[in-house]
DNA sequence: AAATAATAGTTGCATTTTGCAATAGTTTTG
DNA sequence: CAAAACTATTGCAAAATGCAACTATTATTT
Protein backbone atom coordinates (compact mmCIF):
# COMPACT_ATOMS: atom_id res chain seq x y z
CA UNK A 1 0.00 0.00 0.00
CA UNK A 2 1.22 3.48 -0.75
CA UNK A 3 0.48 5.17 2.81
CA UNK A 4 2.38 2.24 4.32
CA UNK A 5 5.71 3.02 2.11
CA UNK A 6 5.25 6.42 3.01
CA UNK A 7 4.57 6.12 6.11
CA UNK A 8 7.92 3.96 6.56
CA UNK A 9 9.48 6.37 4.67
CA UNK A 10 8.39 8.97 7.49
CA UNK A 11 9.89 6.65 10.44
CA UNK A 12 13.22 6.34 8.92
CA UNK A 13 13.57 10.23 8.14
CA UNK A 14 12.58 10.69 11.81
CA UNK A 15 15.04 7.96 13.15
CA UNK A 16 17.68 9.32 11.10
CA UNK A 17 17.02 12.91 12.26
CA UNK A 18 16.43 11.61 16.18
CA UNK A 19 19.92 10.40 15.90
CA UNK A 20 21.82 13.12 14.16
CA UNK A 21 20.05 15.62 16.62
CA UNK A 22 21.13 12.99 19.29
CA UNK A 23 25.16 13.06 18.42
CA UNK A 24 24.48 16.82 18.21
CA UNK A 25 23.33 17.31 21.76
CA UNK A 26 25.98 15.24 23.32
CA UNK A 27 28.63 16.81 21.07
CA UNK A 28 27.30 20.64 22.83
CA UNK A 29 27.32 18.98 26.15
CA UNK A 30 30.78 18.07 26.10
CA UNK A 31 31.91 21.45 26.66
CA UNK A 32 30.48 22.06 29.39
CA UNK A 33 31.14 20.18 31.89
CA UNK A 34 27.06 19.66 33.22
CA UNK A 35 26.01 15.77 32.55
CA UNK A 36 23.02 16.14 29.82
CA UNK A 37 20.77 16.10 32.49
CA UNK A 38 21.75 18.64 34.39
CA UNK A 39 22.29 20.78 31.00
CA UNK A 40 18.10 19.90 30.40
CA UNK A 41 17.69 21.27 33.74
CA UNK A 42 19.44 24.38 33.42
CA UNK A 43 17.72 25.21 30.00
CA UNK A 44 13.86 24.60 31.51
CA UNK A 45 14.63 26.58 34.28
CA UNK A 46 16.66 29.46 32.41
CA UNK A 47 13.57 29.37 30.08
CA UNK A 48 10.84 29.87 33.09
CA UNK A 49 13.00 31.98 35.49
CA UNK A 50 11.25 30.46 38.56
CA UNK A 51 9.56 27.19 38.67
CA UNK A 52 8.60 24.68 41.27
CA UNK A 53 10.38 21.06 41.23
CA UNK A 54 6.87 19.22 40.31
CA UNK A 55 6.52 21.16 37.01
CA UNK A 56 9.94 21.11 36.25
CA UNK A 57 10.03 17.40 36.52
CA UNK A 58 6.84 17.08 34.17
CA UNK A 59 8.35 19.57 31.77
CA UNK A 60 11.30 16.83 31.54
CA UNK A 61 9.16 13.84 31.99
CA UNK A 62 11.45 12.78 34.63
CA UNK A 63 10.54 11.25 38.79
CA UNK A 64 10.39 14.06 41.03
CA UNK A 65 12.83 11.92 43.51
CA UNK A 66 15.66 11.99 40.20
CA UNK A 67 14.97 15.78 39.41
CA UNK A 68 15.10 16.81 43.37
CA UNK A 69 18.43 15.08 43.24
CA UNK A 70 19.19 16.46 40.16
CA UNK A 71 18.62 20.31 41.01
CA UNK A 72 20.86 19.46 43.79
CA UNK A 73 23.57 18.96 42.22
CA UNK A 74 23.06 22.10 40.44
CA UNK A 75 22.83 23.63 43.50
CA UNK A 76 25.77 22.25 44.67
CA UNK A 77 27.56 23.73 41.87
CA UNK A 78 26.06 27.01 41.69
CA UNK A 79 24.10 27.31 38.81
CA UNK A 80 20.85 26.63 40.79
CA UNK A 81 19.28 28.60 43.51
CA UNK A 82 16.32 27.02 45.85
CA UNK A 83 14.07 28.83 48.40
CA UNK A 84 11.10 28.65 49.64
CA UNK A 85 7.80 29.86 48.31
CA UNK A 86 6.19 32.19 50.83
CA UNK A 87 2.30 32.03 49.47
CA UNK A 88 2.74 28.17 49.72
CA UNK A 89 5.65 26.57 51.63
CA UNK A 90 5.45 23.34 50.24
CA UNK A 91 6.50 24.64 46.93
CA UNK A 92 10.04 24.78 46.17
CA UNK A 93 10.77 27.75 43.78
CA UNK A 94 14.30 26.96 41.70
CA UNK A 95 15.75 29.83 39.86
CA UNK A 96 18.99 30.54 37.77
CA UNK A 97 22.23 31.53 40.13
CA UNK A 98 23.83 34.92 38.19
CA UNK A 99 26.65 31.98 37.29
CA UNK A 100 24.25 29.20 35.78
CA UNK A 101 22.04 32.20 34.03
CA UNK A 102 25.67 32.97 32.25
CA UNK A 103 26.04 29.37 31.68
CA UNK A 104 22.09 28.99 30.46
CA UNK A 105 23.06 31.97 27.62
CA UNK A 106 26.24 30.16 26.46
CA UNK A 107 24.21 26.94 26.05
CA UNK A 108 21.52 28.98 24.41
CA UNK A 109 24.12 30.80 22.25
CA UNK A 110 25.81 27.94 21.12
CA UNK A 111 22.47 26.05 20.45
CA UNK A 112 21.43 29.30 18.25
CA UNK A 113 24.22 29.19 16.58
CA UNK A 114 24.05 25.34 15.66
CA UNK A 115 20.64 26.07 14.16
CA UNK A 116 21.77 29.27 12.12
CA UNK A 117 24.40 27.27 10.45
CA UNK A 118 21.42 24.75 9.97
CA UNK A 119 19.00 26.71 8.64
CA UNK A 120 21.20 28.74 6.55
CA UNK A 121 22.33 25.12 4.87
CA UNK A 122 18.81 24.96 3.65
CA UNK A 123 18.50 26.21 -0.09
CA UNK A 124 16.92 29.21 0.07
CA UNK A 125 13.26 28.84 -1.81
CA UNK A 126 13.22 25.53 0.44
CA UNK A 127 13.19 27.12 4.57
CA UNK A 128 9.50 28.36 4.60
CA UNK A 129 8.36 25.47 3.88
CA UNK A 130 10.79 23.13 5.88
CA UNK A 131 9.28 25.32 8.64
CA UNK A 132 5.86 25.19 8.00
CA UNK A 133 6.12 20.90 7.43
CA UNK A 134 7.34 20.43 10.87
CA UNK A 135 4.24 22.38 12.54
CA UNK A 136 2.74 20.07 10.23
CA UNK A 137 3.95 17.18 11.12
CA UNK A 138 4.14 18.19 14.83
CA UNK A 139 0.38 18.60 14.79
CA UNK A 140 -0.26 15.56 12.97
CA UNK A 141 1.52 13.31 16.29
CA UNK A 142 -0.20 15.55 17.93
CA UNK A 143 -3.56 14.42 16.43
CA UNK A 144 -2.84 11.19 16.24
CA UNK A 145 -1.85 10.70 19.69
CA UNK A 146 -3.79 8.16 21.28
CA UNK A 147 -2.69 5.47 24.06
CA UNK B 1 17.47 39.31 11.59
CA UNK B 2 15.44 37.35 10.21
CA UNK B 3 17.77 34.43 9.67
CA UNK B 4 18.13 34.31 13.08
CA UNK B 5 14.20 34.31 14.21
CA UNK B 6 13.68 31.88 12.19
CA UNK B 7 16.87 29.66 12.62
CA UNK B 8 15.01 30.02 16.61
CA UNK B 9 11.91 28.82 15.15
CA UNK B 10 13.39 25.49 13.43
CA UNK B 11 15.38 24.84 16.86
CA UNK B 12 11.98 25.12 18.55
CA UNK B 13 10.59 22.49 16.20
CA UNK B 14 12.83 20.36 16.57
CA UNK B 15 12.98 20.20 20.19
CA UNK B 16 9.43 19.52 20.31
CA UNK B 17 9.57 16.92 18.04
CA UNK B 18 12.51 15.58 19.91
CA UNK B 19 10.63 15.31 23.48
CA UNK B 20 7.19 14.09 21.20
CA UNK B 21 9.20 11.05 20.04
CA UNK B 22 11.07 10.49 23.16
CA UNK B 23 7.70 10.04 24.77
CA UNK B 24 6.61 7.90 22.28
CA UNK B 25 9.64 5.87 22.17
CA UNK B 26 8.93 5.17 25.87
CA UNK B 27 5.10 4.36 25.72
CA UNK B 28 6.11 1.90 22.58
CA UNK B 29 9.14 0.45 25.23
CA UNK B 30 6.77 0.00 28.02
CA UNK B 31 4.78 -3.12 26.53
CA UNK B 32 7.75 -5.71 25.69
CA UNK B 33 9.57 -5.98 28.67
CA UNK B 34 12.56 -4.85 27.44
CA UNK B 35 14.86 -2.19 28.70
CA UNK B 36 15.01 0.67 26.03
CA UNK B 37 19.11 -0.58 25.64
CA UNK B 38 17.99 -3.60 25.00
CA UNK B 39 15.27 -2.67 22.44
CA UNK B 40 17.25 -0.54 20.60
CA UNK B 41 19.77 -3.45 20.18
CA UNK B 42 17.16 -6.12 19.29
CA UNK B 43 16.09 -3.65 16.32
CA UNK B 44 19.77 -3.01 15.39
CA UNK B 45 20.35 -6.58 15.07
CA UNK B 46 17.07 -7.32 13.12
CA UNK B 47 17.81 -4.87 10.83
CA UNK B 48 21.56 -6.09 10.27
CA UNK B 49 20.49 -9.72 10.35
CA UNK B 50 23.89 -10.31 11.25
CA UNK B 51 26.53 -8.60 13.10
CA UNK B 52 29.50 -8.06 15.00
CA UNK B 53 29.71 -6.21 18.26
CA UNK B 54 32.25 -3.81 17.37
CA UNK B 55 29.71 -2.76 14.26
CA UNK B 56 26.50 -2.78 16.28
CA UNK B 57 28.41 -1.24 19.15
CA UNK B 58 29.02 1.93 16.75
CA UNK B 59 25.29 1.93 15.27
CA UNK B 60 23.91 2.38 18.32
CA UNK B 61 27.47 4.91 19.60
CA UNK B 62 27.64 2.89 23.14
CA UNK B 63 31.24 1.30 24.61
CA UNK B 64 32.07 -1.84 23.73
CA UNK B 65 31.66 -3.13 27.37
CA UNK B 66 28.16 -1.61 27.57
CA UNK B 67 27.01 -3.00 24.65
CA UNK B 68 28.36 -7.09 25.02
CA UNK B 69 26.57 -6.75 28.32
CA UNK B 70 23.29 -5.99 26.90
CA UNK B 71 23.95 -8.92 24.02
CA UNK B 72 24.71 -10.96 26.73
CA UNK B 73 21.25 -9.91 28.46
CA UNK B 74 19.50 -10.36 25.90
CA UNK B 75 21.11 -14.08 25.24
CA UNK B 76 20.22 -14.71 28.65
CA UNK B 77 16.35 -13.86 28.04
CA UNK B 78 16.77 -15.85 24.50
CA UNK B 79 16.72 -13.11 21.94
CA UNK B 80 19.65 -13.49 20.38
CA UNK B 81 22.21 -15.63 19.58
CA UNK B 82 25.94 -15.61 19.25
CA UNK B 83 28.12 -17.52 17.76
CA UNK B 84 31.73 -17.31 16.80
CA UNK B 85 32.76 -16.34 12.99
CA UNK B 86 34.59 -18.89 11.44
CA UNK B 87 36.88 -16.87 8.84
CA UNK B 88 38.14 -15.05 11.67
CA UNK B 89 37.55 -15.63 15.20
CA UNK B 90 38.35 -13.05 16.56
CA UNK B 91 34.86 -12.05 15.49
CA UNK B 92 31.34 -12.49 17.24
CA UNK B 93 28.50 -12.71 15.08
CA UNK B 94 25.23 -11.64 16.50
CA UNK B 95 22.15 -12.49 15.35
CA UNK B 96 18.18 -12.74 16.39
CA UNK B 97 16.53 -15.70 17.82
CA UNK B 98 13.04 -17.17 16.65
CA UNK B 99 12.14 -15.80 19.69
CA UNK B 100 13.74 -12.76 19.26
CA UNK B 101 12.59 -12.21 15.86
CA UNK B 102 8.95 -12.17 16.42
CA UNK B 103 10.00 -9.71 18.95
CA UNK B 104 11.54 -7.83 16.48
CA UNK B 105 8.63 -7.92 14.52
CA UNK B 106 5.91 -7.11 16.73
CA UNK B 107 8.01 -3.98 17.88
CA UNK B 108 8.61 -3.04 14.52
CA UNK B 109 4.88 -3.73 13.28
CA UNK B 110 3.97 -1.42 16.68
CA UNK B 111 6.83 1.51 14.76
CA UNK B 112 5.10 1.06 11.44
CA UNK B 113 1.22 1.29 12.87
CA UNK B 114 2.28 4.13 15.01
CA UNK B 115 4.05 5.90 11.78
CA UNK B 116 0.83 5.39 9.59
CA UNK B 117 -1.21 6.62 12.41
CA UNK B 118 1.07 9.65 11.93
CA UNK B 119 0.89 10.29 8.38
CA UNK B 120 -2.60 9.22 8.16
CA UNK B 121 -2.82 12.57 10.40
CA UNK B 122 -1.46 14.97 7.99
CA UNK B 123 -3.51 16.71 5.31
CA UNK B 124 -3.57 14.76 2.06
CA UNK B 125 -2.06 17.42 0.22
CA UNK B 126 0.91 17.90 2.68
CA UNK B 127 2.54 14.15 2.67
CA UNK B 128 4.49 14.42 0.15
CA UNK B 129 5.92 18.23 1.35
CA UNK B 130 6.93 16.81 4.76
CA UNK B 131 8.31 13.98 3.31
CA UNK B 132 10.54 16.27 1.16
CA UNK B 133 11.13 19.03 4.16
CA UNK B 134 12.36 16.11 6.40
CA UNK B 135 14.95 15.17 3.38
CA UNK B 136 16.05 18.55 3.40
CA UNK B 137 16.69 18.76 6.63
CA UNK B 138 18.48 16.03 7.28
CA UNK B 139 20.91 17.18 3.89
CA UNK B 140 21.04 20.37 5.90
CA UNK B 141 22.59 19.31 9.16
CA UNK B 142 24.91 16.62 7.45
CA UNK B 143 26.61 19.57 5.24
CA UNK B 144 26.75 22.20 8.27
CA UNK B 145 28.00 19.46 10.25
CA UNK B 146 31.66 21.09 11.34
CA UNK B 147 33.11 20.10 15.12
C1' DA C 1 59.26 -18.05 11.23
C1' DA C 2 59.26 -15.48 15.61
C1' DA C 3 58.23 -11.35 17.70
C1' DT C 4 55.43 -7.45 17.74
C1' DA C 5 51.41 -4.85 16.90
C1' DA C 6 46.59 -4.54 16.08
C1' DT C 7 41.91 -6.06 16.64
C1' DA C 8 37.45 -8.07 18.92
C1' DG C 9 35.37 -9.15 22.76
C1' DT C 10 34.73 -9.81 27.85
C1' DT C 11 35.04 -8.69 32.72
C1' DG C 12 36.28 -5.95 37.04
C1' DC C 13 35.60 -1.92 39.02
C1' DA C 14 33.44 2.68 40.02
C1' DT C 15 30.19 6.09 38.86
C1' DT C 16 25.88 7.90 37.38
C1' DT C 17 21.12 7.69 36.48
C1' DT C 18 16.82 6.27 37.51
C1' DG C 19 12.32 5.00 39.80
C1' DC C 20 9.58 3.23 43.60
C1' DA C 21 8.31 3.52 48.24
C1' DA C 22 8.44 5.68 52.57
C1' DT C 23 8.72 9.98 55.01
C1' DA C 24 8.21 14.94 56.54
C1' DG C 25 6.18 19.17 56.10
C1' DT C 26 2.32 22.18 54.26
C1' DT C 27 -2.17 23.30 52.67
C1' DT C 28 -6.88 22.20 51.42
C1' DT C 29 -11.18 19.87 52.21
C1' DG C 30 -14.97 17.89 54.61
C1' DC D 1 -10.30 19.93 63.81
C1' DA D 2 -9.39 15.62 61.35
C1' DA D 3 -8.60 13.61 57.10
C1' DA D 4 -7.08 13.95 52.54
C1' DA D 5 -4.20 15.92 49.04
C1' DC D 6 -0.06 17.82 47.66
C1' DT D 7 5.24 19.06 47.32
C1' DA D 8 9.56 17.78 48.08
C1' DT D 9 13.27 14.87 49.87
C1' DT D 10 15.71 10.59 51.05
C1' DG D 11 16.59 5.43 51.43
C1' DC D 12 16.98 1.77 48.93
C1' DA D 13 17.86 -1.17 44.71
C1' DA D 14 18.45 -1.83 39.94
C1' DA D 15 20.17 -0.59 35.50
C1' DA D 16 23.33 1.86 32.32
C1' DT D 17 27.61 3.37 31.33
C1' DG D 18 32.73 3.98 30.52
C1' DC D 19 37.53 3.12 31.49
C1' DA D 20 41.09 0.02 32.03
C1' DA D 21 42.86 -4.52 32.30
C1' DC D 22 42.75 -8.93 30.30
C1' DT D 23 42.18 -13.00 26.89
C1' DA D 24 42.10 -14.68 22.42
C1' DT D 25 42.84 -14.21 17.59
C1' DT D 26 44.80 -12.28 13.38
C1' DA D 27 47.98 -9.14 10.82
C1' DT D 28 52.39 -7.02 10.34
C1' DT D 29 57.19 -6.45 10.81
C1' DT D 30 61.67 -7.78 10.91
Amino acid sequence: MELESKASELRESVRLLERKLGILEDGEMSCCSLTLAQCHALVEIGRAKCISLIELAKLLDLDNSTLSRTVNNLVNSGMVERALDPNDRRYVTIRLSPEGDSRFREIESNMNEYFIRIFAAIPDGERTGVLKSLQILLKAIEDSDCC
